[in-house]
DNA sequence: CCTACCGATCGGTAGG
DNA sequence: CCTACCGATCGGTAGG
């Protein structure tokens, strides 16, 4: 189905020197330790490109330079793998987030804040994000019901301010707190479709404009 | 890593038994003949609860009721069963629009309408429309880039009615009209994250919020 | 549509 | 971190 360069038949030993030449060409500069760090960095790559369950182990290794088993030397699964990136992917806007919606500005400004900090996350963290946001549904049952919290606690940090700006009269005519926070998230993650940290607008431009569109939607 | 039923240790004869017991167990009533509808119907639910590379063509031949090898009778490969699930997904949304931005009404009145079609759509066509919008990428090169060509289609039907609502004056906040655009899409394709057709929200109530929010965002 | 099977690839491990 | 390998499962096929 695919035109295929593989398609060229080679021998046992044949396929043999391609491995060693494959390991060779791997972006590890001979013998120096693979680090877990390096592990995940080439991970996201790839789990970014193809989706976790795409990927195998063997993609992994030869990204890193090192052999299928010798992964286990760091990691004890390949779900670990998806979990520490996911984690860490989506307590990075957790982080910024919580520091913005405790301070005691006024609901619209914190608001604009936050997409501003989204959007410079995003740009950061763009592969992560990708990963962290559409494949957490790849992991085990305990580990997403892990993540689901943490999910929850995102979506929590939108709904305290549209709730504060309900109270404080900033969003008059918010009728549905729930859906106006759910669109506001919605059009905010949905950015990471189409987003480029190589295009041509810049985070803050994006920002900007994404935060007049919430914020008439929600002032009236 | 899962907590699995499976585990339980079964003879060849006891697991080709309960091969035969599943079968029996499936969706199909004995000996009638499976149409390529009725496993498309399967597909669909299995991608959209696992996602389709996890989904085996064993766990579709199970579901309707046949061998892995008796698929190969109504289908040549995996990925066509994708395609044909995606194509139709996204030209159900496709057909409907047309007509609603073709019409000659006010801009903001096709907008409006367009989102409620949308969330009628959706709600008809739940499951098709989570795979659909999300898992094209695992086509091959060349349906990937047949359906980036209908994802494009349908992006240009919003941006025909925003532009309409810029020259008509309708729309006069609107400075970025791509973004404005993304922005509406974005917010719209977020539902399918969180809607449910058995959820107490019914489709035409979310229509009417989400349109007013597009509204206001647009018109300022 | 079944029987019977194929080569390839998967995540993971024992032993060093 | 490598060597050498495991059982399981994958999409798909020949022949009837």
């Amino acid at each position: 189905m695919q035109p295929s360069c593989r398609g060229v038949p080679v021998s046992v030993e044949e396929a043999g020197a391609l491995a060693v030449q494959r390991k060779a060409r791997s972006s590890r500069a001979s013998s120096k330790p693979v680090s877990l760090e390096q592990i995940e960095r080439e991970a996201v790559k790839l789990f970014s490109e193809k989706t976790y369950p795409s990927v195998g182990m063997r993609d992994i290794s030869d990204a890193v330079g090192l052999l299928p088993g010798s992964l286990y030397a760091h990691i004890s699964n390949k779900e670990e793998i998806l979990l520490r990136i996911v984690e860490r992917g989506i307590k990075n806007y957790l982080d910024a987030l919580k520091s913005i919606t405790e301070s005691g500005r006024p609901a619209s400004e914190r608001l604009r804040s936050a997409i501003h900090v989204y959007m410079s996350i995003l740009d950061a963290t763009f592969e992560q994000t990708r990963v962290s946001f559409n494949q957490w549904t790849y992991l085990g049952e305990q580990n997403k019901s892990y993540i689901v919290g943490l999910r929850a606690e995102y979506e929590n940090l939108f709904s305290r301010i549209i709730d504060d700006g309900i109270t404080s009269g900033e969003f008059p005519s918010v009728r549905r707190p729930r859906i106006a926070m759910l669109a506001t998230i919605g059009m905010l993650n949905s950015t990471m479709l189409w987003y480029s940290p190589d295009g041509e607008l810049r985070p803050s431009e994006i920002g900007d404009y994404l935060a007049d569109i919430a914020l008439k939607g929600l002032t009236g």
